[in-house]
This record gives C-alpha cells, structure tokens and sequence, in this order.
DNA sequence: ATACCTTGTATAGCCTGCTATGCAATAATA
DNA sequence: TATTATTGCATAGCAGGCTATACAAGGTAT
C-alpha cells in the first residue's frame, strides 16, 4: 500500500485548484465577485441572454448548481432573469450594467491569477501544461449529449 | 478581452478538479467514504494519533474545514477525538478498526480513479503533468510555517 | 379534449471549502 | 501571583459543488 500522496494525480489536481480558488477569489473580491459566479460571466460576457440550461450545458455545471448560483448573482446585481415569451419554462439570463462593467477588471484578474500562479514553470512547460489538462478533460467528460 | 477559457489555466484546473472528484466520489461511496475525509485518511494510516494541528498543516487546509471534517468523520465511526493528557488542547486523532480496514480498497479506489482519469495520457506525459503540478503546488504554497 | 410524457427550473439536504469569531487551556510577563 | 498573550479547537455563516425530488410549461398520443 505505498500511496504516496504527492505522486497522487487526484490529490496534486484537488490541492491545485484549492490553490487557484483562493488566488483569483482574493484578486476579485475587491470588485464584490466570488469564483463560482466566473465561469458563467465568461458565458454570458460572450453571449448575453443565454437560458440557464445552456449555462449548465456549457459549463458542465449540475443544473441545481446553476440555479443556486444564478440566485446569488441575481441577488448581487450581476443578471436579471427573463421568462421566456416563445417558451415559458426558459429563463433567458441577461447581464447587468454592472456585470457589464466587471468584464476588463474581472478577466485581468484571472489573467494576472493565471499568470501568477504558473510563474514557476516556463513558457514551454505552461503550454504543456494547458495541453495535458485539455487531454485530460476531453477525455473524462462526456460530449455525446453536449452543446448541441 | 480575448479572454478563452480552454486557454485558462485556472478555468481548466476547475474543471478538472470536479472531474477527478465526481470520479473518485462515485469510487468510494459504496465504502461508505467521502471524498473530502480521504486526504486525513491518508496522513492516519500513515502515522495514527496526529493532532488536529498536524493534520491542517500537512494537508494545507484551514482549521474550520478540518474541525468539521473530523467532525463528519467521528460521526461516521472513522476516527476517535482525545485529549491528549500532557497539553489539554491538544486531540488526538485516532482511527477505529473500520477505518483501518478501508484502507487498502481505499487505496485502491484512488489509485484506479487516477488511471482511469489520465488513461487519454502517456506514460511519459503522466510523468511530466505530475512534475508540473509539483511545481505549481510547490511555488504557490507557503513553506515557511509549515510542518516544523 | 384528456391523459401522459418530456423539458426547464426550483428546492431540500448534504459535503467540502472559506472567513470570522468565541473560548478554554497553556505560556509568558509584569 | 495576577494579568496578558498565545495556542488549539469549535461554531456560525456563507459559497459552491453534488443528488434527489417537486412542479409547472410544453408536447404527444389516444
């Protein structure tokens, strides 16, 4: 039973992302944003009025996540929420002025977390990096049912 | 604002992070384990009666989330708290029998969950995404307090 | 038209992470 | 020795992830 920790995928990948967590939620507090709402601004900063499915779609977020998230936001100033008129189960999420505004301040936050965080390794060894994490996730994630 | 969340490392560490521990998740919950008592499991079976300091300082998580971990786990009959008798403050950290018969398929469980989810790799490149991800925890993790 | 199925959201309840705070035991100092 | 500081743990409260479940709107089929 020689499991050492440090050789360990899963635990390097949970202590890693706790690492960037604590980064970019630092670097973005100042402008009244938490982490979970990011994934979903960059969405929405793309193309405004997407339906919360879509959002977890895009996302491979758990719809109920999704929603829990969206009332934060909303409750935050950062969406409205719009009923459908052709589909009355859909709610079309649109972005506030103010979450309008977060978009260059916020993604030069996540740039400089990016940058900061990956400082140890060179530019080669970042692009590798990318690379085998996008291997990783195209592997373990499941497109049949994606996006379409 | 060419901001692409495939090229974000901190996106992509995210995703991958809730991947691993969907996967390992689904692994050990027939053990009746959770993820987040597995890195604690993993320094007791190495070294039984840890204190709760010990524990937080070796697994770079906070005193709460510990506090509440220990909690979950006591009530699950994985552990055992004591005072310990020479500093009042001080628990030590025990393991019950059934935790100590988790092991090995724990072990298991973690080690066919980290296969499984770099299967889309080489050998080589498993090797080199450790390294990398030794580097990265390395330069953004504080050692000066740490573990004296 | 009625009954049934599917789809999109919401809610409840839990785990795992965090910060802030309280408190008891010990250590240090006036 | 009495006061103060430090240390170790617990608790409150929240964010963000999950599963399970409820429910209303929209389709389908008889």
């Amino acid at each position: 039973m020689e499991f050492r920790k440090h050789q360990s995928a899963g635990y390097l990948v949970n202590h890693m992302a706790r690492l960037f967590a604590r980064g970019l939620a630092a670097r973005i507090k100042p402008m009244g944003l938490s982490i979970g709402t990011f994934p979903a601004l960059l969405e929405l900063w793309e193309t405004d009025g997407l339906t919360q499915k879509q959002l977890t779609e895009r996302l491979d977020i758990e719809q109920a996540t999704m929603a829990n998230t969206l009332a934060r936001m909303e409750r935050d100033g950062l969406i409205t929420r719009k009923r459908d008129s052709a589909d009355g189960r859909k709610q079309r999420i649109c972005l506030t002025n103010r979450a309008r505004h977060l978009h260059a301040p916020a993604i030069a936050a996540a740039t400089a977390e990016n940058h900061a965080a990956l400082r140890a390794l060179s530019t080669d060894e970042q692009r590798q990096f990318i690379t085998l994490m996008q291997k990783i996730i195209a592997s373990n994630t499941d497109t049949t049912t994606k996006d379409q």
